[in-house]
DNA sequence: TTCTTATTTGAACAACGTTCAGATAGGAAC
DNA sequence: GTTCCTATCTGAACGTTGTTCAAATAAGAA
């Protein structure tokens, strides 16, 4: 884990140290974990001098915005696959599984995702225009599968409670207190899909029960 | 904001040095937020030097553990206090309401209580043992409004999806996406309200529709 | 080739978490 | 009341962090 060695006899300059620098701190995000991420180690793992990223990012968060947005795309093609691999009602649900999978498998990487955009007191940045974003993608699945368009408000409440949901799962599916439970329902995923289900991710096909 | 001034003349042992730093503790968060909340800070905050903590918490860590505790009771006062409030089936509605409602008013807290958490990859402390804790008082005022009790994975089901449910809410309820649908549903609490109901925060009183 | 500009470095600064030897004081034993 | 013990607190120190800045270096345009 060193870009530093294995380029030892790396140019002055060095080419492309913005995508450099985002690679090496998704590295370090992964192997070492949030709290061990500081501006100096990614430095030290690209091979450069602790000042270099100032001339890339302004600040160490505007590198933590950079990491965040690969990992917006990176969960929005996951989730994307998620979908073309399944059919009609099932791609909400295997949109919802592929989101907390995401959650669980890169968690340094979902904590800095949702720390850049509770900073700025928005919603992640490109949530809402971006077509390929996770939260567009479950709202056309929904209009797909039956959902009325008309139906602005209700619509939209429908996905702001499937994506807070999945979020609130996401970042309490590694919580102990749920082994017992997920050893009940026969194993992780079939829990997801359990809590998943119990909440508002599907629109209710038929008027109050 | 400094209880160094106000009691100038301390003597040279504090008395409740343990108390009073948890007090600057969350006098800090709430003033500069979590990102401003150094060791030394609380420890300029409480009128000491900065190693004298170090008598008190073997860590920061520990110390923000202590700030968390502190506000795992708080959430379950106020949760108590809105269901004494109410009576049935809005006791529910209540309890959510409640909780989304302390995220909004104590932001720094409330992330405190689930850093803690995170760290230590176990949910929050005193959550399931306690009696007043907050999953224990939404899991039995389900059974008290109905739910089944020997139906226990599913009940338990129910209380998980409330729980994740809530939590995601309270994490992305200040996010300005939102600031529409809140208009259209007429204010911030009819939104916890809509979102809330549309997951799974009360279990279903028939079977599938 | 020379000039301009974008990168990169090394040294520096303040602030942080933490440790440790020494100073201070409150309480127990005499 | 004196002596001793021990918990508490301080001051100074160490290594690390984020950030800035002048000076060095290289790449590309004139």
């Amino acid at each position: 884990m060193s870009e530093a060695k294995s380029l030892a006899a790396r140019p002055y300059h060095h080419g492309d140290l913005t995508r450099a620098l985002i690679d090496a701190a998704r590295r370090l995000l992964e192997a070492e974990g949030l709290s061990a991420l500081s501006l100096r180690a990614v430095a030290r793992e690209a091979g450069v001098s602790p000042a270099a990223p100032y001339h890339h990012f302004k600040d160490k968060a505007e590198l933590l915005d950079a990491v965040a947005n690969v990992g917006w795309e990176l969960l929005g093609s996951q989730m994307s696959a998620a979908k073309a691999a399944t059919t009609g009602m099932q791609q909400l649900t295997a949109l919802g599984i592929a989101y907390v999978c995401f959650a669980r498998d890169n968690p340094a990487l979902y904590h800095v995702m949702y720390d850049a955009a509770r900073d700025r007191e928005e919603g992640p940045e490109g949530l809402q225009d971006n077509k390929d974003s996770a939260y567009c993608m479950v709202r056309d699945t929904m209009i797909e599968n039956g959902a009325d368009p008309s139906q602005d408000t209700h619509l939209e409440l429908a996905g702001v409670a499937a994506w807070c949901g999945a979020h609130g799962l996401a970042e309490m599916a590694s919580f102990k207190q749920f082994d017992q439970l997920k050893k009940e329902l026969g194993g992780e995923q079939p829990f997801f899909e359990a809590v998943l289900n119990h909440m508002g991710l599907f629109p209710k096909p038929h008027r109050d029960c």
